[in-house]
DNA sequence: GGATCGTAAACTGTCGACAATTGACAATAA
DNA sequence: TTATTGTCAATTGTCGACAGTTTACGATCC
């Protein structure tokens, strides 16, 4: 039989590491959890490869801020939360470093990237040029149900952002942000996009995007719908291409705005 | 003391897996190799790590196709080739598969990715848009020395198109990219692009862009050049832009001009 | 003859153990 | 006191072995 992989809840302090995961340890009983019995099971025997899943559990875990960027990763504390040996733990971790998400220091042991603002800001320029790049490919590719839905979506962030409601904005625009990405026909752009959206989730400095202005985003939205539905690739592309670099001069100048804290220290090399 | 790591040669067949690699053994004797004897060393003790090392050879020998797209990869037959155990070997794999240079069947073994004609023409676009913003920056950047540095490789390239000396060619126009990209001052545009690059050289008809007319090519070249040194930042995204969007074009039209051969099964899955 | 089933080899997935390195702390010397 | 050196615990890097799966091949049955 198959090592356990229990998560061995409780094991270390872990906040909230649900058992997300529990293969069929004993064929026979099977309690149907409540929730999906069978299904969870046969996914979670196809992913077959610990590696695979303590990649995701791991990333999502650095999502979660539950290890803060800069933190050292502990393998050994790892493998025992899991109950697994380090070998697997390992192998999602350089996983992780090829996306970016965590830095491997030879000898010293991996550690939560931390970005810096110059990386932010690069990073954003980049997902600009992807960004612009889903809005010329929708453009040119998206037709009359799709565009509905678009306005439909731009609608419901209006009303959103004339309350001035921001948790009720946040998830409609990352939606949009992913409805454009995902519909441009090229899953390549998608993918990219998505590694630098999840990458932009280790600057500290994130939370600030959340003030600038609901109102004046959303018109750029606007533009940006009304230049796919005009079927206009250029006006699309620099529309979207405008909107994310935008929302990087209000990232910046926000970050610049407040100096302090922050910034303790840089390269620690 | 640490294990060999001889990259024992002749042990399986591989054709030419120089002893790049071989830290001090017997400490005392060091019979300095003709070649920088101590630096090397030192190099390779600070990568500290097979995985590291592992991974740049294994990626270097699915650039020189000495594993064709498709083949599987056996961690056992390249454990001993490398003298080392299967550990690192899988390590290096992770991360090439993040890289997207491998693909990882649950069970079945990792492949080196097969590029479909549809991937290639969508990592072309994710490209082109990379490589854009790259002329936009340098367009913003650039100061008269590399300008001029710039104008000099086209004049280069500009003899070798006129000559039809296609292997004169071919590094220079490498070069003039690779240049352009770095010169961007955006670090992450830069590693992107390189790994969109190296994810082409999977792409098995890639050897048609050869026959594909050296003097237009350069002319757009000279474009961007005039872009650049104009300061033209919307003018030079726009001629990087189609630069690339050109060169899938005529790649993909040789492509369909012979659909002999090449494309035998699609999706083994 | 062709399809189904069972068996064995080959290989991947995982583990536990050991070797080497790092970083911290204590002891010593200036 | 301060700088240097020696030692030790903690942790990473690597290995060899075992368990489980896949796949190819041959035997059996219709």
């Amino acid at each position: 039989m198959r090592p356990t992989l229990r998560f061995a809840a409780g094991c270390v302090n872990e906040p909230s590491v649900e058992a997300a995961a529990r293969p069929m340890t004993t064929p026979a009983l099977q309690k149907a959890d409540s929730m999906s019995s069978v299904a969870d099971n046969i996914a979670l025997m196809k992913s077959r490869s610990l590696a695979l899943l303590l990649e995701s559990e791991m990333e999502r875990m650095i999502m979660a801020g539950e290890i803060a960027p800069g933190d050292r990763i502990n393998e050994n504390q790892l493998a025992l939360r899991f109950g697994t040996s380090r070998g697997p733990i390992r192998e999602a971790l350089r996983a992780l470093e090829a996306g970016g998400l965590v830095e491997l220091r030879p000898n010293r042991g991996v550690f939560v990237r931390r970005l810096s603002i110059e990386e932010a800001c690069d990073i954003y320029a980049v997902r600009a040029a992807l960004f612009g790049l889903a809005g010329r490919l929708c453009a040119a590719r998206l037709g009359r149900a799709e565009v509905a839905d678009l306005k439909r979506q731009v609608a419901a962030m209006e009303k959103a952002a004339k309350s001035k409601d921001f948790d009720a904005y946040y998830p409609l625009n990352l939606q949009l942000h992913e409805f454009i990405v995902d519909h441009s026909g090229n899953p390549v752009l998608a993918s990219h996009y998505r590694d630098l959206v999840k990458l932009l989730h280790l600057f500290r400095a994130r939370s600030l995007v959340q003030g600038g202005g609901l109102a004046i985003s959303n018109g750029e939205h606007r533009d940006m719908v009304d230049a796919i539905a005009a079927g206009d690739g250029e006006r699309a592309h620099q529309s979207h291409f405008d909107h994310v670099m935008r929302a990087r001069e209000r990232l910046m100048s926000a970050v610049r705005d407040l100096p302090a804290a922050s910034e303790h220290k840089k390269a620690t090399r």
